[in-house]
DNA sequence: TCTGGGGTCCTAGGACCC
DNA sequence: TCTGGGGTCCTAGGACCC
């Protein structure tokens, strides 16, 4: 049976939300009518574009690039702060909305959803539940999105990708040839910067080119991703949407340094506020790890992780600190500046899945307990109510949003 | 005041085993 | 000894996504 599938897609997410925001709280202007971008923070060294508006897209500026180059392409921009957690606010918002659809809905990412309605069986049944959403959504909540409505979900994403804003796009396989073949390849799901140049390379530059490059000479080249290429550009894809709740992989923090640190006492004491923070999710999600991972970025940008496997799975602060530490001590190269550091967990399983050895003693209980109370009252009081000593002469240094 | 942060998946090479 | 070769585990790093 076909399936039926749409990509809902917001505007702008982190720009709209916070241009509704703001007309909610009083304001006048809607930003979403002027040059105006959401940026991440100057004085903490994270001033990229996160979000833009359609007039500060019109003078050039992108997703990604830093706001003093935005800037320099348009004098007048107007730069606003991100809230994650009003857009988690938002996002949830949509979610609820589009529930009364269908619970078959995977949140592929904030501001993306994937929905099977493949109980809409009729064309036009289904093009008009896509209507009625971005019309409900529009109405209700105040935002608009892009509705793709396919029968699979990589011609979903790319159909909500055309035009925008406030639009519903079909992408049927009869529409492959005339919608999308015409495109650049770098409009293709999948491919990004490194891959772009090399199909260019080879003569091929629109969506159609590949689809018609013979398959197995795409394998040759780039092995599964090869394959994975050439069934997109031929619009297929067997995948499934997933709604149903996944367990994260790997749950990892990292933070850009105010200034970059060159001693391996404060890189730790870094280090240890985020190992409460990854460990603090790791057991909201009742979840141990087995593997510790460790990131650097020195102040050139080169990037550098190391990791090992515990001798057990464990979700303790004070073990998985300790390992960290390990890792920074063995390849932290002395006067070395670091611009970011960062730890993951990963090779997760659920907490009752652990297997009892005999690491599991009297002491790890007692590391349990202790996790568990402070846990609780960060639940209760918030995250930054209960820090360890180690961690108190940085805490006006690192910041961590509330979890 | 140039370059975020959170993910997933894949590959390549070394170690080790049979 | 004329040093093959498959399988698995582990680590580092890269590509891509939003």
């Amino acid at each position: 049976m076909e399936r039926q599938i749409l990509h809902v897609d917001v505007n702008n997410a982190f720009l709209s939300w916070t241009a509704v925001e703001m007309l909610k709280k009083g304001e006048n202007i809607d930003i979403r009518t002027i040059p105006s971008v959401i940026g991440g923070d100057e004085s903490r060294r994270a001033g990229i574009v996160l979000a833009k508006s359609m007039k500060a897209k019109e003078c050039g500026i992108f997703t990604g690039e830093t706001l003093y180059q935005a800037r320099q392409k348009c004098p007048m921009l107007k730069v606003y702060p991100s809230n994650y957690n009003k857009y988690k606010e938002y996002s949830n918002s949509l979610y609820k909305l589009l529930l009364e659809y269908t619970d078959k809905i995977e949140r592929f990412s904030i501001d993306e959803c994937f929905l099977d309605m493949t109980e809409y069986l009729m064309k036009d049944t289904l093009l008009n539940k896509a209507k009625e959403i971005s019309k409900r959504v529009k109405e209700e909540l105040g935002f608009t999105v892009n509705i793709g409505v396919a029968n699979n979900k990589l011609l979903a994403k790319m159909a909500s990708d055309f035009t925008k804003p406030d639009r519903v796009h079909t992408l049927f396989q009869n529409e492959i040839e005339t919608k999308m073949w015409k495109l650049p390849i770098s409009d293709l799901f999948m491919l990004g910067k490194k891959s772009v140049p090399k199909l260019y390379n080879m003569g091929i530059k629109t969506i159609g080119d590949l689809a018609k490059t013979d398959k197995n000479k795409m394998i040759k080249k780039f092995g599964k991703h090869g394959s994975l290429m050439w069934e997109y550009a031929n619009g297929i894809d067997k995948s499934e949407v997933q709604y149903k709740k996944e367990k994260p992989k790997g749950i990892g923090n990292s933070i850009t340094l105010p200034r970059d640190l060159n001693s391996i006492e404060e890189l730790e004491k870094i280090l240890l506020a985020i190992a409460e923070q990854v460990t603090f999710r790791l057991r909201k999600h009742e979840m141990q790890a087995n593997v510790v991972n460790i990131q650097l970025r020195t102040k050139d940008f080169i990037d550098w992780s190391h990791q090992c496997k515990l001798s057990h799975a464990t979700s303790s602060t004070k073990e998985i600190y300790s390992k960290a530490k390990e890792l920074l001590k063995q390849t932290y190269k002395k006067g070395e500046q670091i611009r970011l550091i960062g730890l993951r967990v990963e090779n997760l399983i659920d907490k009752n899945e652990k297997q009892i050895s005999l690491f599991d003693n009297f002491e790890n209980n007692k590391q349990e307990k202790l996790d568990e109370i402070v846990d609780k009252l960060k639940m209760k009081y918030g995250y930054n109510f209960i820090t360890r000593a180690g961690k108190m002469d940085i805490k006006n240094t690192v910041k961590f949003k509330d979890n």
